[in-house]
DNA sequence: TTCACTGTATCAATATGTTAATACAGTAAT
DNA sequence: ATTACTGTATTAACATATTGATACAGTGAA
């Protein structure tokens, strides 16, 4: 079960609900769950959590809305269907990427440093 | 003067000091302002903007911390004697980067498609 | 000194965000 | 219909963040 890939951090100043969020959606890109799969309820992923459900219960919403994950009472919620590929999520960030990038241009940061940003980011990240 | 430089959104959910801390980071990173030109004074500025001066000390307090600008009581706030390198720079933006990537990675792509990303938006440029 | 400007500190009001308590409602198997 | 699960909605408690009111303190020039 993947209910232990879920963990979270309750002295973090990132929220609970927002942890759960990060943690479905890395399990889910790193393909631990796949299409139409059921993930926890919510009552079983709070209790093991020690959380309010409807910490939960939000964590799953916002993924719903996302269309990360699909759901509806009594049946709980599974990896949606509708999941953007990984050229579609590239698309989707691309505009708000360039941005990013015409502003570092604009303070004349090459784009060696912009690459040599990502590698520093993901040496620092554990 | 630089006063018409900074503007701030008060409908913005981004809070008014860190607007201000970023108008003026944008300005230092391009030259607007070099070393040790002053800043407008914490009063001058918060009634331009028609903010509390606690807002707009707040600002540069953090600025200060930063060690992009320097102030004494008395005699006001000026651009840091450190010019702003390349690296100096990046450090501006890396805030703003790392919040970026971030969510790069909650949607699953990979270091490698970013910085493909970057390759990409510099061929399609010139 | 006095004055007119600087920034600083303290506290309160307000707004926003997060989590919990609790009750309600859908689904499906028995 | 009963049971035992699901998710949902409402409200309140609590925490945190943001901004403002106000008073205090440093600097330098007249």
């Amino acid at each position: 079960m993947i209910l232990k890939e879920i963990s979270v951090d309750f002295t973090s100043p990132v929220p609970v609900y927002e942890q759960i969020k990060r943690n479905i959606k890395h399990i889910i890109a790193k393909d631990l769950l796949k299409t139409n799969d059921p993930l926890p309820s919510i009552r079983e992923l709070s209790s093991f959590l020690k959380i309010n459900p409807n910490t939960v219960a939000r964590a799953f919403r916002e993924l719903q809305q996302e269309k990360i994950i699909d759901g509806r009472p009594g049946k709980g919620f599974w990896a949606s269907s509708k999941k953007p590929s990984g050229k579609k999520k590239i698309e989707m960030l691309e505009d708000e990427f360039n941005k990013f990038i015409e502003k570092a241009v604009d303070m004349g940061i090459s784009p060696e440093s912009m690459k040599e940003m990502i590698s520093k980011y993901f040496r620092e990240e554990k």
